[in-house]
RNA sequence: GCCCGGGUGGCGAAAUCGGCAGACGCAACGGACUUAAAAUCCGUUAUCCGGCAACGGGUGUGUGGGUUCAAGUCCCACCCCGGGCACCA
């Protein structure tokens, strides 16, 4: 055949043309006797475009599913959109659209750049999450959940700004200001806001991070296990003068008698029945805190006047208001050790309280609180300390909790970090939340025969007001579902992790009108075998699906306790070295680089450049290698497809050499799928094949070639779509190339028949030889010593000792 | 401050189990083809010293130590870069 020049602009539009004509070509199986593969990309948000960050994202989980559809397995790949959220609300003021019309026709352009790259997947099963025929189930869900006690309300700050009059997402916050009136501070006003309970499962969430291990990264689980941040301790109630019990939480009751003070949040209950002055001073406090957001800041507080009596001494200690004591964290009281916790020192010392050191260490002395320059927080002896005292603080923690449950004041106690899960978001881009507040019967919730609870299509987005949702008096007005009578439907949406939490299982069983899934679909599909995504969603999004899955467990849903058995986190992209960012103008969009190079050449590219885990850099220069590469592959394959079937002259050597590469390569590629995922060697791998095969091409037979182009379009199926289905085409073969059989790799081909082995002698390399693949270390030695330049070398030395490696090396150890 | 990554040619990187450091690609340079250029094909390219040369020798994976016949890889100490968490009592 005459050698044809690759134009991905002839190849690409003419496959995607046809494939568009076979909508069953991704089709995952109903009823299959393979077994199942589940790979999975994280849900993206319709922005509009595809750049490509996602291309490399999408180009990992696409040569999966491809080589696994190619191992035989029943693959199911597919892919939805996070629909709901934000930036729609902020497009529809900003151009005057509506948030579902600006969301619909990005899904569509962003869908059609999808398919333009060739991504294998399953559309009959793509999943909106801002249609009804999604989020009824959020309600749905959310109805179980109150009805387990597992969904409640109460009140919580959220960021106001005075001039829009309405509720700041914490992204609309900026430098402490509001977002659109930069000399607005932020407020932090209470409202009644709805919560899951994820605190239920903070336990469980915990103890099968041991079921992920080895099989999620390291640093995700470390990040998980910090962020539900489990914590041993003790709760214990000092009673204040003119009020009755406080109860602190401490992980160091051990260290109580050197309690010198209490000291309580700015936002803790007993604040609210101070003076004005103290109310006003802590609510300063509060904003100030959420103005200056995380990072170093001054500690500073107030002496309420108030004492509190300590239960084990009896001590009379004052009652302070502090800023960096957390309401969110233990009961947002706490009792302030200053000899032995860093924090309370610095407090203390800045406001002259008393430091009372309590611990001695197990080899030193107590420390002198005249020379004190920090706090010791080790453990120790305690001392001065009653009837404690001379006790090693483990066996105090444990006696001294044990201690207050007897008494009455206190007990052991575990606390977490991770709270209960804020889903309540006062916009309308969201799934309205299913509940009526009545004046009579007060919060009753929707019946499930009443849902879903549809967004108002006709609404006034105006970026005022407390939720858009109030303005729409169809929507608003009700009745309630209990008495009858008027009543008011809930304005607050749900989060959008709601929907990320659970659209996995939807994807089973995506089309289902009377419940969210189908059971024994879940059955067969679940666990995901590999979920691929930035690690950026390493903590909410990957707490909140786990949680979610536990939840629907325990609502007998599904029997599976988690959610994901592999998951993979990929690099950054940036491009030329910098992240890559809107305000700096330098997104590389998807499309145009596949109208300059083509879709196959940035697939290829995207896995090239860095091994997947690690950030990669996309530079212009590295894509025209790949494209070049592509060029090669396609000219060598089309001239030598059906080549006169000469044998080679001479030995055939040339035919042992290529084969032997071929199935050399074949052996690594089938290796990095099955373990490694270094796809950038994978692909070098193959560009050292080819460039072999361009040195050797005159030498090769007619049955070696036709071989050789047959596995390396194979091997190129799951990276370049379209060029390796050109290429079968061009072999005169038919159907899809990704539902041929991966090939088997040949030891026998592969294995090399003499190899060169280096020679060192102590350690430096003096030379090489060659000798038959496999010789022993007997025969190897030999052969090294017998060696003329090593001999030489040798000459008037003694040889100590011969390290001798087969097929590795020779190690000559002389004096 | 704490917890993860990472540091290898001019650049992106490779070296999978402690065994030839720099595969593959980019860039650069040289050659072939061409009236010429592009494209393509073939080469060279860590660095220093010696040599016209083939070649020979030294150095080299952030720094300093260590283990080993042998270290990019293992151990100890430290420096730098990137990311995450950050008053969690």
């Amino acid at each position: 055949m005459p050698e044809k020049t690759y134009d991905h602009k002839e190849i690409e539009p003419k496959w995607h043309e046809r494939w568009a004509a076979e909508p069953a070509l991704y089709q995952a199986e109903e009823n299959s006797s393979k077994p199942k593969y589940y790979v999975l990309e994280m849900l993206p948000y319709p922005s509009g475009a595809l750049h490509i960050g996602h291309i490399r994202n999408y180009s990992i989980g696409d040569a999966l599913a491809r080589y696994m559809w190619m191992r035989g397995y029943n693959v199911l790949h597919p892919m939805g959109w996070d629909a709901f959220g934000l930036p729609a609300e902020n497009a529809a003021i900003k151009n005057n659209r509506p948030p579902r019309e600006w969301t619909l026709s990005n899904v569509e352009k962003m869908k059609t750049t999808h398919r333009r790259f060739a991504f294998s997947y399953d559309w009959d099963r793509e999943v909106t999450t801002c249609e009804p025929d999604y989020y009824r189930w959020n309600q749905w869900f959310f109805l179980r959940m109150f009805e387990k006690g597992l969904a409640y309300r109460k009140q919580a700050l959220v960021n106001w700004c005075d001039q829009c009059a309405t509720v700041l997402a914490n992204e609309q916050v900026v430098d402490g200001c509001c977002w659109r009136h930069e000399d607005t501070p932020v407020e932090q006003r209470a409202l009644d806001q709805w919560f899951l309970k994820t605190t239920a499962y903070a336990d469980e969430l915990l103890k099968d991070i041991a079921l992920l291990e080895g099989s999620w990264p390291d640093r995700v689980l470390t990040m998980q296990k910090n962020w539900i941040g489990r914590s041993e301790g003790a709760e214990v109630d000092f009673v204040i003068e003119g009020h009755g019990p406080v109860r602190v939480f401490t992980t160091r009751i051990d260290t109580i008698y050197g309690a010198t003070c209490m000291i309580l949040a700015p936002g803790h209950p007993l604040v609210a029945t101070l003076g004005a002055e103290a109310r006003a001073e802590a609510k300063r406090m509060i904003d100030l805190a959420a103005s200056q957001g995380p990072g170093d800041v001054e500690k500073e507080g107030f002496d309420t006047g108030l004492k509190a009596v300590n239960p084990f001494s009896g001590e009379r200690i004052p009652v302070w208001v502090g800023n960096f004591v957390l309401m969110g964290y233990g009961t947002g009281a706490i009792m302030a050790v200053p000899a032995h916790d860093e924090r309370d020192f610095e407090f203390c010392k800045k406001y002259g309280i008393n430091i009372r050191p309590v611990i001695r260490p197990v080899d030193g002395a107590t420390p002198d609180v005249a020379t004190m320059k920090e706090a010791s927080g080790e453990y120790g002896i305690v001392e001065n300390s009653g009837p404690f005292s001379g006790m090693p603080s483990e066996e105090a923690r444990r006696t001294m909790a044990e201690h207050a449950e007897k008494e009455g004041f206190g007990k052991a106690a575990i606390t977490f970090r991770i709270k209960d899960w804020g889903v309540s978001r006062q916009r309308y881009w969201g799934t309205p939340i299913p509940m009526i507040h009545c004046p009579k019967c007060g919060v009753a919730p929707v019946p499930d025969d009443q849902l879903p609870v549809v967004l108002p299509r006709q609404i006034q987005i105006t970026g005022k007001g407390r939720s858009p949702l109030d303005e729409v008096p169809e929507f608003v007005n009700v009745n309630c579902p209990k008495c009858g009578e008027a009543a008011r439907r809930e304005t607050d949406t749900m989060d959008t992790f709601v929907d990320s939490s659970w659209y996995f299982y939807r994807y089973c069983d995506a089309q289902n009108s009377n419940a969210p899934f189908d059971k024994a679909k879940i059955d067969y599909w679940f666990p995901i075998d590999q979920y691929i995504g930035g690690v950026e969603h390493a903590i909410l999004h990957l707490i909140y699906s786990r949680f979610w899955t536990k939840m629907m467990r325990d609502i007998g849903l599904i029997t599976n306790d988690e959610p994901v058995r592999k998951l993979f986190t990929q690099g950054m992209v940036l491009a030329n070295g910098m992240k890559m960012s809107k305000s700096k103008g330098n997104v590389v969009d998807a499309i145009g680089v596949a109208d300059s190079h083509g879709a196959d050449t940035a697939r290829l590219f995207a896995l090239f450049a860095a091994p997947p885990e690690r950030d990669m850099d996309w530079t212009e220069t590295g894509v025209d290698g790949i494209y070049r590469f592509l060029g090669r592959v396609y000219r060598f394959a089309t001239r030598n497809i059906g080549a006169p079937g000469e044998l080679p002259g001479g030995d055939g050597s040339a035919d042992a050499k290529i084969l032997r590469k071929l199935h050399q390569v074949l052996r690594k590629i089938t290796q990095d799928f099955d373990q490694r995922w270094h796809f950038n060697t994978s692909i070098a791998a193959m560009m050292e094949l080819v460039n072999q095969a361009y040195l050797e091409e005159q030498k090769i037979s007619a049955a070696a070639m036709a071989q050789l182009i047959e596995i390396l379009t194979f091997l190129l199926a799951p990276f370049a779509p379209y060029l390796a289905q050109e290429l079968w085409e061009e072999q005169g073969r038919t159907g899809p190339v990704f539902k041929q059989p991966w090939p088997a790799y040949d030891d026998d081909l592969a294995r090399e028949t003499e190899v060169e082995i280096p020679v060192q002698i102590n350690g430096k390399l003096r030379g090489r030889v060659n000798v038959a693949a496999g010789l022993d270390k007997a025969g190897l030695e030999a052969a090294a010593l017998s060696d003329d330049k090593v001999q030489a070398m040798l000459e008037g030395k003694t040889v100590v000792k011969v390290i001798a490696v087969p097929d590795k090396l020779v190690n000559i150890v002389i004096k």
